[in-house]
DNA sequence: CGCACTGTTGATCGATCGATAATCAACAAT
DNA sequence: ATTGTTGATTATCGATCGATCAACAGTGCG
């Protein structure tokens, strides 16, 4: 359930250090304390926890991210009831929030050719999942043993892997889904081109290891590969009417 | 104040419960303790480490480790100097302790068919590390910020990737890695075989999600693409001595 | 049986962490 | 300036966790 998709994720950077709302010096006096709108002050609470447990997992402390945030820990409760609360917070963002109804249209566009369609749509896709907040969180979720990423992705499987699916039986003159359900060796192919993609992002911001190609060529190369492979994967094309 | 963890905290989980010592009854008596040989006692609090680390990561708690082994918490400190050291032997009993030196020797045996020596090679390695254990450790090591990961892929490109590579040249007449280095592409098609399969076991036994395939298929079917596309992209063949 | 050796436990320390309550102080209205 | 509202902090509670140590108990030897 999309809560409310305001907050812009944009995000700084890694961490970015306390602001240092005391002055410089060692032991400043009395503390310039800042007071923000709420919403303002919610909106940065949720940003730094974002890339705050993005790095340190949700094991996090909850004074720790107080004081990359230049604030003390109790204010963090005025804002959210727990710290469970604000963890859920950052799911929304993350996961929900960044979810762009657009993709769903992109891959039943007709007018467009199959393969722009679906490069286009990975590409897209990919500048979304491919940053250390998505990957790491998604691992560091799937990892407690909350059913959280098996709901997401049997979300992407009804909305994503099922319309690639029934656009290339469309395009190779099979039948549609609606006569023929979907087989598992369909679904497998498209989690192939899912997990390549996915797994750039486990080797750069988990494993730190720099990738050695460009997202755009991968997927570029994933895309030739399930257009070339599924022809002789589904089933029987019927003649046509 | 609960300090006595008189209450067995059971911690749910599928992690086999504690192997009670005591009488099965409630509140049994006296205790029944088992004296074990430092061996074996070592030997079973590193093996429960292993399920135990795996499945709650490495934040789980002494003390509900050794109430799965039945025993109480500072025990384990007498056979280990620290939580630490516990981990360390963990890394050591499931990356190094698993690890096959005789899959260097099945890469590099030209007696056997490139596809077979491939295709046998990476169902062995799949069946050590598509395992709960293994992954999950693996993941979650990956996610602290240790080195440790790159310092284990560094090893499996040093000894298996570049082995690959080595032999796919030979196989294709195409000249020796000691001739023309390496190409990051060539790599890359290796990393997507070996990502494939990780991929199961993330799927598995991180997002809980059976797979649809079995291993076999889906190292076959990488295989013979490995070998399909590398003809493609390898550097052009050098006219035969 | 009595004794020594050592595997094992109960009790507890010090540090940490999530959460709460009381208090302080910045900003706007008057 | 004075005052009320409320954002923000200080102080602290209760629980948890890794680690330590003295005391207990199982085992083998004489």
């Amino acid at each position: 359930m999309v809560r409310s998709l305001t907050s812009k994720p944009s995000l700084a950077g890694p961490l970015t250090a306390a602001p240092s709302p005391r002055g410089a010096a060692a032991d400043t006096p009395p503390a310039a304390r800042r007071r923000l709108s709420p919403a303002d002050r919610e909106k940065s609470i949720a940003a730094a926890a974002i890339a705050f447990f993005a790095e340190r997992g949700f094991e996090g402390q909850t004074r720790e991210l107080a004081a990359i945030l230049g604030i003390t820990q109790p204010l963090l409760y005025r804002y959210f009831p727990s710290k469970e609360a604000l963890i859920e917070r950052v799911y929304q963002d993350v996961f929900v929030g960044r979810w762009d109804p657009f993709w769903e249209e992109l891959i039943g566009d007709r007018r467009i050719p199959i393969a722009d369609r679906l490069t286009r749509f990975y590409v897209s896709y990919a500048k979304v999942i491919l940053t250390p907040e998505w990957i790491r969180l998604f691992m560091f979720a799937g990892l407690k043993n909350l059913d959280f990423n098996a709901r997401y992705l049997k979300f992407l499987r009804d909305r994503i892997f099922e319309a690639v699916v029934e656009e290339l039986r469309d395009h190779f003159g099979r039948p549609s889904l609606k006569r023929v359900p979907v087989l598992d060796i369909e679904i497998e192919m498209v989690w192939s081109v899912h997990a390549s993609i996915f797994y750039l992002g486990v080797r750069e911001f988990i494993y730190r290891l720099p990738p050695g190609c460009s997202v755009q060529d991968i997927v570029a190369a994933k895309i030739q590969m399930l257009l070339g492979g599924v022809a002789a994967v589904l089933p029987a094309a019927e003649p046509a009417p």
